[in-house]
DNA sequence: TATTATACTGTACATATATTCAGTATTTTT
DNA sequence: AAAAATACTGAATATATGTACAGTATAATA
């Protein structure tokens, strides 16, 4: 980052300052208005100093296409995406499969998470893990008993208890005494660990 | 605040995440990109009915000039405090009571909410809520039949279904059979809703 | 000394953008 | 049953806005 000389500094602020009082950055002739500028070019060439010492981004031909760069992220938010719990196919993070996004704090969850499943059904019942729920998935395949994961088999996508029995032998065990443990033996059948749970959202 | 429609809120998320993605707030034309529209007319409509409603305020003759009014600025969260559910006394915010607190965003749960409840026991095991689980509260005593409620009694404060069976009878119902209904009869008991649940929050 | 960066005024114009009007259709409220 | 709200398409237009061009002047740099 390049120096900033007091015009350009004055700019700057008036540029944030702007931001905070409208919710959307100026305009050139706002920015020449706020600071006394007489000709819109005024404020053009010191949004392209701006620029070029990499204080601002401008969007060309686009009106307030200013942008200031954020050196100072404080909310570290992030958007994750929330994903259906399709019936067939994996929950990739392709667009299609997205519901929407939720703006939630980077650590909200321990380890850290990927992306939010969207629950159906019941089998996790027992476990506190109710239908439309939302469970903040960690991409891993570094699963433990007990872990709750998310399991692909074929083309089917479930959330269950992780416990391997043997070396070639993992169940997959509900939390509903309606439904029954999957056996798999990993030298007949492709199982496949999307990730594990990590917490869970519910909005009433 | 009046009610939102889903349509309202995808052009209200996507506002919010061109916002982020941008810096500057999208055009009638952009949003109808994003979300498929073909005609700017439809998020123009859209945005009016955001702005009838409360939830963005516009800048006539403006381009880009949409704000969304703080309530429902996903961006910028805040330290909401953590309250243990003590067996005696009520959930006060007074800082003996406060475990922790979380940073969140504001609108995380859809009505808004005051203060993260940890839970204690398993009473509402069957409604899917754990021990350790975090009850997000909203402070209100406008409760209706179903919702599940915060309830003082005496010194004892307790989450559970609430049923009110006549102007004078109110059950406090748990969602597991180990567990019995509590009847309140309000002419010899005093009952204090301290509030609803709106969401909660799971923490592996 | 020539060149580049800074710091402006002023005019002009293409286009990005808000916004109105005219329709159609479905759902919700009164 | 009527009215209002929701949810769009499509076309048209006034204006808000970015941006280029033509100048002037001073300070910093090579």
């Amino acid at each position: 980052m390049k120096e900033i000389t007091s015009q350009q500094q004055r700019v700057l602020d008036c540029i944030q300052i702007y931001l905070k009082k409208t919710g959307f950055p100026p305009t050139r002739a706002d920015i020449c208005k706020e600071l006394g500028f007489k000709s819109p070019n005024s404020a053009e060439t010191h949004l392209r100093a701006l620029e070029k010492k990499g204080f601002i981004s401008i969007e060309s031909g686009t009106s307030r296409g200013i942008s200031v760069k954020d050196q100072n992220n404080l909310f570290g938010g992030d958007e994750y995406p929330v994903i259906g719990l399709v019936a067939a196919g994996s929950p990739t993070l392709a667009e299609e499969n997205i519901e929407r996004t939720i703006n939630c704090p980077k650590s909200f969850f321990e380890s850290g998470f990927d992306y939010f499943l969207k629950v159906r059904g019941l089998s996790m019942k027992d476990a506190g893990i109710m239908e439309d729920d939302l469970i903040a998935v960690k991409k891993t395949t570094d699963v433990k008993n007990g872990d709750i994961v998310i399991a692909r088999l074929d083309d089917e996508v479930t959330v269950k208890f992780f416990n391997r029995k043997s070396s070639n032998i993992v169940e997959l065990e509900p939390a509903n005494e309606d439904f029954e443990n999957i056996v798999i033996n990993l030298e007949s059948e492709q199982l496949h660990i999307e990730g594990k749970s990590v917490g869970l959202l519910r909005r009433n």
